[in-house]
DNA sequence: GCTGACGACTTGAACGTTTAAGAACAAGAG
DNA sequence: CTCTTGTTCTTAAACGTTCAAGTCGTCAGC
């Protein structure tokens, strides 16, 4: 019984009676020695099987990680089916590959775990050089759990609280695209087409994400920024074109799901027979919407007019879906970059474009 | 300038003349001190900024990371492209979310870091507790470089690489569907509709990933597990209905994407025009397959038959693929249920089920 | 031959935590 | 009064690295 164990640095140092820092520069430093003593080094140490310096140790010293966080408010296997928090991961993952970095992807805190003192969750004790947190309520609470973490963080699509934990606000980097401006254009489209009595298809307005009918207070004080910022631009186009409030009736939905924006949609044509569009506030809820619309027996765009909002995935353009477009990657290219690279994105709000297809 | 920087264990100690057992001991094990010890613990800390035991120090102690790792041989924005690749991160998804545990996606180690002495690349140096390989080729040199991190390593869709380096593949945990049955089902369904001149389109063979016509010599000693053994299940139909060795022609893609199965069953039916049936090796394939027979006006399952593999994502089941289901999220369960919670799965083949639709 | 600079290696402290073992004391059993 | 048991807290030793600073020669320049 030689060795039970995987060697150490040390181990190494010991059997060819060289210091530490020796058997270190090796691996971490080769200028610091000469060839000979370096690639004798390296040759026991392959041969002794120790495999170069541990990560628990380095972790310790130097405090640099090689991976970055991703949180976000969905169970995580749900993840997948979003197709622009897909876009979003994909833009991370373009960079995590260039910069060798990990992407540690979180599982959402437990209900049971949101009080202080608490037990730890995944996001406290992940050994990662920074946070993306994506999409979530201005006010959620593990914003500052990921501030605390003393780690930079990005939030992506979400803006600070107002008031409230303004120390947690210092420090984080936003990125968020143009809502506002995106869902002014998406109303003012179909607006322009002649329709008069339009209804919302909302995303969820806080972390309760409750379902069913809401209105203009609610939605403009919205915990969630893109369903806010959307609702706001609708709002302009609408009082631009001369609806006073109480003209866009909204449906909330829980979460990004067609099935979600099937249901919002088969309520509110029930109870608004007359209406003449739907302004959806994703894809996702739209195509659910255009589904509902003709089992419903009415015709898109010549019954009612549909758009959406991402253009994200392949769904939207290959069912024809006119929509505002967002470039969802480059949100997420940037995001690991002013992790990785410290490269701080501009301030500014990112554009959007009118998509025109054939739903409205 | 009091204390610039965060706290640590030790200060909060040295704020209230305890021991930093007894500090470390009010977060951790909350038995081991009395209550009025521990609350006033608890609240110094929370008044000094303290926000208990940082992962580092733990890490290095106690060497439990709270994390597993995932690899896969594809550009890490090319995972989603994959539903059954999503399918199995679905499934690790799912445990990690109870286990809290997270779940690290590594990038692809750089071509000029496939050596060693080298450069660490990201599999080296993450923090994890053990890592999942997915879907490599049995030769690729990851496997070692997992290995040697001395973790738990857990295999899915891979065997172990004949006689080289045997030493490796001891302590791995092996998860793989019957793939053979697979391929031989999907094939005995075409012969037995009385097709005669089926043709494959193939999942890469190794990490080359050569694109082109493939011989039976190299499909049987393929490096992908299963384009190997789904390759031998569809042999072993077609020699059971009498048709020999050569009478089924191979073409093989570079990645599973739609277009690569488009292009392949293109070229396909320009060099065979008397082909009835097409086996491809996923859903992926075969509906790029489908895409490319009608765009040549060829009536599907009519004219000609195609069957996939897999029956993941919702795009098979809408397009009427007749295909061969496997379970991939419950793979990707029982790999992370094999690391975080070392409960070995059995060491048996998951069976697989043929779905019949539309196109075969 | 003196000075200074450089190369090659070592010293020693630090990073922040966990945990086995032990000390101090109190209380109950006999 | 002594012995045992238990509770509460402390001591001290790891865990495996990195790195600033230092030592000890060697060698070129003057």
């Amino acid at each position: 019984m030689a060795r039970p164990s995987r060697p150490r640095l040390i181990d190494v140092a010991r059997a060819l009676d060289v210091s530490i820092t020796t058997v270190s520069n090796a691996f971490n430093r080769p200028d610091q020695l000469s060839d000979g003593l370096r690639t004798l080094v390296l040759q026991r140490a392959e041969a002794m099987g120790y495999r170069g310096p541990g990560v628990e140790g380095r972790l310790l010293r130097t405090g640099h990680a090689g991976a970055i966080a991703f949180y976000y408010d969905e169970p995580m296997s749900y993840l997948v089916n979003d197709p622009t928090a897909v876009d979003v991961v994909a833009g991370l993952f373009g960079v995590c590959q260039t910069a060798q970095a990990g992407l540690l992807v979180l599982p959402t805190v437990p209900h049971d775990r949101h009080e202080r003192p608490r037990l730890p969750a995944a996001i406290d004790v992940a050994a990662v050089d920074g946070f993306i947190l994506y999409s979530l309520a201005d006010d959620d609470p593990v914003i500052d759990r990921a501030v605390d973490r003393g780690r930079p963080v990005v939030c992506i699509d979400m803006d600070p609280a107002d008031q409230a934990s303004g120390a947690a606000a210092d420090g984080i980097t936003w990125i968020n695209i143009d809502d506002r401006g995106g869902g002014r254009a998406a109303a003012a489209h179909v607006l322009q087409s002649g329709r008069r009595r339009p209804a919302a298809i909302t995303l969820p307005l806080d972390r309760v994400r409750a379902v069913g009918f809401v209105d203009d207070d609610a939605l403009r004080t919205a915990r969630m920024r893109p369903t806010r910022q959307r609702w706001l631009g609708y709002r302009d186009a609408l009082d631009a074109a001369g609806l006073g409030t109480g003209t866009l009736p909204a449906y909330a939905t829980a979460v990004n799901a067609e099935q979600d924006g099937f249901a919002a949609a088969t309520t509110l044509l029930g109870a608004n027979p007359a209406m003449d569009a739907i302004l959806a506030m994703s894809d996702v809820l739209a195509l659910g919407a255009v589904a509902a619309c003709r089992a419903q027996g009415r015709r898109v765009p010549q019954d009612i007019a549909v758009i959406g909002f991402d253009d994200a995935g392949a769904r939207a353009a290959a069912a024809g879906l006119t929509t505002v477009r967002q470039n969802a990657r480059a949100k997420g290219r940037a995001a690991a970059e002013a992790l990785l690279g410290r490269i701080q994105p501009a301030g500014a709000e990112w554009p959007v474009t009118l998509v025109r297809r054939r739903t409205a």
